[in-house]
DNA sequence: CAGGGAAGTTAGCGGTCGTTAACCTGGAGG
DNA sequence: CCTCCAGGTTAACGACCGCTAACTTCCCTG
């Protein structure tokens, strides 16, 4: 898996442009021209990379849906033989991580999923349960009490807490990165304690 | 204010169907004939009752809006003198009830904001910053070391914690009102107490 | 230097959607 | 019994939008 430094091709430029728009007015609420217009081409001309609209936001959700578990499983497998504790924090890092620096996915993650085709909402649902599954696995591990149903709500809960940052004004309102990192961490292992101990 | 026995006007009866589509769907992806098939009416007779498609979604989100600060700042008044840890319970109390039990409102709350005329969205926000500061007004007597800002952040955080009911699947999958409502109200107190003790 | 394909362009089609217009109807009030 | 209006109906218009067709441009390659 090589770190990319050659610049972002067109593709990655429309589905980069297409999340920001679908985030701020929705799905339904963006034209393809002005998604256009968003890489300084026009409307028609995405047909060139994408087979319509629809697959933009395919492609955008399952991409999501996978490189959050994806990123979830790496630091399962590095994390080999650590204390369940720290591999909680490993994966409350990588969310947040991911919530900080990719605001407009995870809007658009909980929220235009059922604009998808049929096949695609199966896949990126799946993608989506594996990645709480094994967040629920791993809170057990560390609050052994805990039943499994309320594992879930309780992980489902603290992806609400950590998809919040999209609510916190724009970047530069609030303590900076580092500090609103924290915030969201501590708070997020508080909410996971206070479920896992009544 | 008198607690309402009557039936549900036809006004009513249109917004409450409106709130559920537009949770579901989308505002753009829902039509007025939809909206009309779902309260046993054609599309346009609907134009007897509302403006428009955008007067209904604005007076659902002023509502939902108005309906929080109210029964926030009754809470406030009902709890003169009370300890402060009490009336922080009474306000995240009175979130999850509104959560557990208007889930479209809650969706639409955060989610469709942007589609509204100009006024109309300065005015919710109004409310909704309102509603807010009376939070963080509230955390602070209860965790005087908490900054300002960081407690803006908290409050936002846990509003995203609480509104994630939607995600909890539907009702009857998860283990009962009453123990999501506890599961929630101690995950909220947890993720506040790590916030306010760094 | 010729050829060809990748990546644009503009024009336009077909369908959908919000809204209006014109008409209908049943029940309440004088 | 006549009137009127609240609350419907269907038809249709105009705008918008996703997508295709047809054409252009430019660079790369043999």
């Amino acid at each position: 898996m090589a770190t990319r430094t050659d610049a972002p091709t067109r593709r990655e430029q429309i589905l980069k442009e297409a999340a920001r728009l679908f985030a701020e007015r929705g799905f339904h609420g963006v034209g393809v021209d002005e998604i256009g217009a968003a890489v300084g081409i026009s409307g028609p001309g995405l047909y060139r990379h994408f087979a319509g609209k629809d697959a933009m936001l395919a492609e955008l959700l399952v991409g999501i849906s996978g490189q959050l578990l994806t990123g979830a499983k790496r630091r399962l497998q590095e994390a080999d033989g650590v204390a369940s504790e720290a591999v909680l924090d490993s994966l409350i890092e990588g969310h947040i991580d991911f919530a900080l620096d990719d605001r407009p996915l995870i809007t658009l993650h909980d929220r235009e999923l059922d604009r998808l085709r049929d096949s695609d909402r199966k896949l990126v649902r799946q993608l989506q349960r594996q990645y709480v599954e094994l967040w629920v696995e791993v809170l057990r591990e560390v609050y052994p009490g805990l039943a499994e149903p309320a594992a879930r709500s309780a992980v489902h809960s603290v992806f609400g807490l950590l998809n919040s940052t999209p609510h916190l004004g724009r970047p530069g309102s609030l303590p900076g990165r580092g500090a609103t990192a924290r915030l969201l961490h501590r708070m997020a292992r508080g909410a996971f304690a206070a479920a896992g101990t009544q």
